[in-house]
DNA sequence: AATGAATTGTGAAATAATGCACATGAGTGG
DNA sequence: CCACTCATGTGCATTATTTCACAATTCATT
């Protein structure tokens, strides 16, 4: 449909990124911001900003800068934050649990609709968000019934591909993958993963090589 | 020191996902191991996995393929896993009370040694792992006193900055970010992001343009 | 209206990362 | 010991991403 001249993944990372800052100072009343200063606090090269931006429109005004409040409105509706979203999330331990009550989510517009386990022992618990977890046997059901578009899989490793399974026979679009194994996808789905212990060894590999100079 | 050809960083986050199909297969018993079937499990190209390798040293033996136990720990050591990382939070909210309980951090060495908050009223707090909350106005001296390298911060974003200063005074050496503001270090120090709110920008932007087609 | 300063949008150059394809060495069977 | 198969390690081509550098546009000032 669109010039659809393939956007580079990196850059919707970043769209997400330069959104933060732009929320803070449209808070704060700013009005225009140039591409040197939003590049500045986001750690990246003012070009950058520009093209990111050039691939999808052109927000700015030359001489001039940004409107802040045009410009989060844009990216928000690029990436698609402008609109609520159902989500659910499987496994639920510690983080699965943290994860479900940070209010974060909610602020941003998704939204928590189920939450399930695959231990007996704590199906029907009820959460303080007043959601009860429920059985993993009955993912695709639910998942069907309540629209859910998003799942979260915070198992243990070894259940992750038979949830993701799952979660796709429910008709779920996006999974963010939090476990320490890659899921493959039968139907089209889009895949994130979010293992923490990736970012970790990331760390401390590079918390190694300084102490080694 | 060594042949510093400078290693591309999603390198080292690929030897991380290397590593976990590994952990997996030498536990059911496999002693070999070839590029392709790892890279199939890990979803990249096999070629990729033996550059990555290359980057370290020469690991597999031609014609046969790599001895699982013995890539497992050159992995390992090549990214530093193979001992124990001394690490704290500040910021006990949802996400950080959750991080802090997870028991994955305690199984690959990571001993959660202290947790911060500035909320007065969850100060003195105990929690399940034995730890008790400590003001988060005590954390350089408390960071540099039990030589802890490694800070996550789970704050409000407001509070990122000011944390990371304090960590940073304390003599911490890598610093995991899951707020959304991007921080600016004064020493030096690594810095990783873990803004979850990125990656689920990024699922919804993709299942956004999944459902245009 | 003309000059100067600021800042965008973008083609082209530079840099980085990936993937191909093949020479090379290892094991196996005759 | 030769031929054949398998799978690594790697030079090179390809593709992707970033950065530079500059023309174009806006605004302020005179």
């Amino acid at each position: 449909m669109s010039k659809d001249s393939k956007i580079p993944n990196p850059t919707i990372q970043r769209l997400a990124i330069y959104s933060r800052p732009l929320e803070i100072l449209l808070e704060s009343g700013l009005p225009v911001m140039s591409s040197e200063k939003l590049a500045g606090l986001c750690g990246v090269n003012p070009a950058q900003v520009r093209k990111d931006l050039a691939y999808f429109g052109e927000f700015g005004i030359r001489g001039v800068g940004y409107d802040v409040r045009d410009l989060l409105q844009a990216i928000k509706g690029i990436l698609a934050t402008d609109r609520e979203w159902a989500l659910c999330i499987v496994g639920m331990g510690h983080l699965g649990s943290g994860l479900v009550q940070s209010e974060n989510f909610k602020k941003r517009g998704y939204m928590v609709k189920a939450a399930f386990d695959s231990d007996a022992g704590k199906v029907g618990r009820k959460l303080a968000c007043g959601l009860t977890i429920q059985s993993a046997s009955g993912i695709s059901q639910t998942v069907r019934k309540l629209g859910i578009e998003i799942g979260l899989i915070t198992t243990p490793p070894h259940e992750a591909q038979r949830v993701a399974h799952l979660l796709q026979e429910g008709n779920v679009g996006a999974i963010l993958n939090f476990t320490t194994i890659q899921i493959r996808t039968r139907k089209k789905c889009v895949i994130e993963n979010a293992d923490l212990s990736v970012k970790f060894e990331n760390l401390v590999y590079h918390l190694e090589q300084l102490d080694k100079v």
